[in-house]
DNA sequence: AATGAATGAGAGTTCATTCAT
DNA sequence: AATGAATGAACTCTCATTCAT
């Protein structure tokens, strides 16, 4: 997986160059959000910040850097943050429940962050945005870890697992996406857990009919 | 429903004023697509047209209403289709099949653009974003009809209808937001497939158990 | 003197020509005032027209050709009018007051007008700002004729009498120019008697000193 | 009284601000004064200056700051110079004559910039318009004073000293708006010593008539 | 005589970035 | 390591004018 330090820095202090990138991702951050990417000048974004155009150039090689910084940040947070909820004890369907509970709250949570990220991640150019998905492979990897091992065990049903893990990834998105619509006709937990119903429907074994 | 007559024209003879948008929206859709809305500028878009940027300015009254233009093409370009597909005399069952294939052959045909309103929507003013959605606002309903039909008939199972056609058109739309993490784990049909079946689980009565 | 036909028509009839014209000075002359010569465009006044931009261009050669018909008209009416005034029966002296009072009611009357040309004269070339000129000087002239005629009969001291005319001329339109001051310090009559006063004691006889 | 350094850079250095907008003042004052403000364009005044456009709207704001620039430096320049002139040992008489006369003197020097201004102020907001007026009424301002301390001494005549004082200034703008028609019928030294008579005539006391 | 449509040239302004110190 | 000043290129939009009919 890639880092942010993969963005060269001119300045050698590695202390330095963190917490000033700290800085101006929570700024950039910020004015993304209200503004989008284009609308946000890099004037704007040091005038917010505790040093100078010029320094911000020591620390980032283009405003398209900042963009990539900013994205990078919000997807390991929320994936870092999903991998701590996980529990090794639970079975393989808790195990989902659970997960899929955790990410939508972290999706209600970040809910304008997620859809910063749908909208500005074009302006990255390819590769970059190819590195910052493997944050959102890491989410489905855990999705599909979960349910290849409660197929193993026979507590769910055979499927494809990797549709199954993006699936379950992208209706949680759909708070994000679709807050607007969403708000007036569903509670956020009437939200998931109808979403959550839906998934499992999917992942249980077929009730043992007419077992007579 | 608002249309792109709404755009004031300097222009007073529509036939022409409807030749030069459509070719303006031909153009400008390409390049959207290709550049995103804030690095096409209004001199390329102009440069791939019969006309030249002051002619431009006779036919839209700004860069933004370009993108209404196009916004407004694709929404209802692509609701009427999925109205004229739409067939009375079918089973609410059949005809939920029916046209959730149809809304996602749409979505497969006009992948890009449909990631195009995703990604550049937020640049029009609050205004016209609704009035663009009010589009999609409109196959909601097509969803939700074909259900409260098919509830009131007791052909279906009562559900929160609006959450479920909105959830339907969604996952249709995973095709377009996704494509590039889909295409390597299934194929169209099996995408169309399955998720139809997630929602024919939430749709279909519950099997009659041990009717002993 | 030159007239307005000295601007070329591309239109015969001379009828449709003046009424054109005459329609096209009105909304001019309006709109100058309110934003400015260059801040006015060509579309702006035909808008206010009975007629479009193509036919503008039929009778007038350019923006400027407006501009000079528009000072022409408010020139020539101005010294007509005062011209009128004249009553070749009274005494100098007499003449004198009245053809000053009747200038300042002029000016007073078309206080804004008179700003209008000491703005916008400049953007005339040369040779038309003389044209325009030369009915100003038909204003000198009447003026400097009665006191020429009061010098003669010995009614009035000698003086420049082409500098007291343009003086008094200018006084006159220190109401215009100066309005947003003066009206806070003088009324307009005592402000033309007062200047009157000055005016006349330059060509009255000095009082009879001591005539023992 | 408002000053150029109400006008933000965005540059810090005072200096260099000062410096920048000494050499923009020049070079736009003799280009408004040559073609108008409205035909002067940003870029025609950044060739003619040692920096380019963008580096201009560090230390203005916009072109219409560039006017004020102008307007503001041609202003207090001028009354500073006459209030330096003003000698408080003299009598109201002579202070009043020496005033007009440096006052038309600095006229006559800058007549092409008096002319600028009449001409080009309407072409600021009115708040800015008033602004720069100031500097006039500190012009009139010190005549007035001039004439109240004559009257108070009894060495002039009781007259409406606010109107006298306007009707000083404007009667030295004479030469600068009317310089091409007076030039030919008066010389400068005639035309001040003439119209100083006029408004001594109004100060004087009026001799002792028949003193027999 | 009249007009709707078209256009080249240019307007003022802002941007991401870099130099000199 | 830091910064204030500078810049070339580009932006969206408007203008006075003219063509084709």
């Amino acid at each position: 997986m890639a880092h942010a330090r993969d963005i060269p820095a001119t300045v050698k202090d590695p202390e330095i160059v963190a917490q000033r990138r700290a800085e101006l991702i929570e700024v950039a951050t910020s004015l993304f959000l209200r503004n989008g990417f284009h609308k946000t000048s890099v004037r704007e974004i040091v005038r917010a910040c505790n040093f100078n155009v010029a320094s911000l150039y020591m620390y980032v090689a283009s405003k398209e850097d900042i963009l990539f910084l900013v994205a990078q940040q919000l997807m390991t947070e929320k994936s870092a943050e999903l991998a701590r909820a996980r529990n090794k004890n639970m079975s393989a369907l808790d195990a989902f429940k659970t997960a899929f509970r955790t990410y939508c709250e972290l999706i209600r949570r970040n809910r304008r962050n997620v859809k910063l990220l749908y909208r500005e991640m074009d302006n990255l150019p390819l590769d970059r945005q190819k590195v910052v998905l493997e944050s959102e492979t890491a989410v489905h990897s855990l999705f599909r870890e979960i349910v290849e091992t409660g197929i193993e065990k026979g507590e769910m049903r055979p499927t494809n697992t990797a549709l199954l893990a993006q699936t379950a990834v992208f209706m949680a998105h759909m708070w994000s996406l679709k807050y607007w619509s969403l708000k007036d006709v569903v509670s956020f937990e009437d939200f998931v857990e109808g979403h959550l119903q839906m998934l499992l429907q999917v992942l249980l074994p077929a009730p043992a009919k007419n077992p007579a």
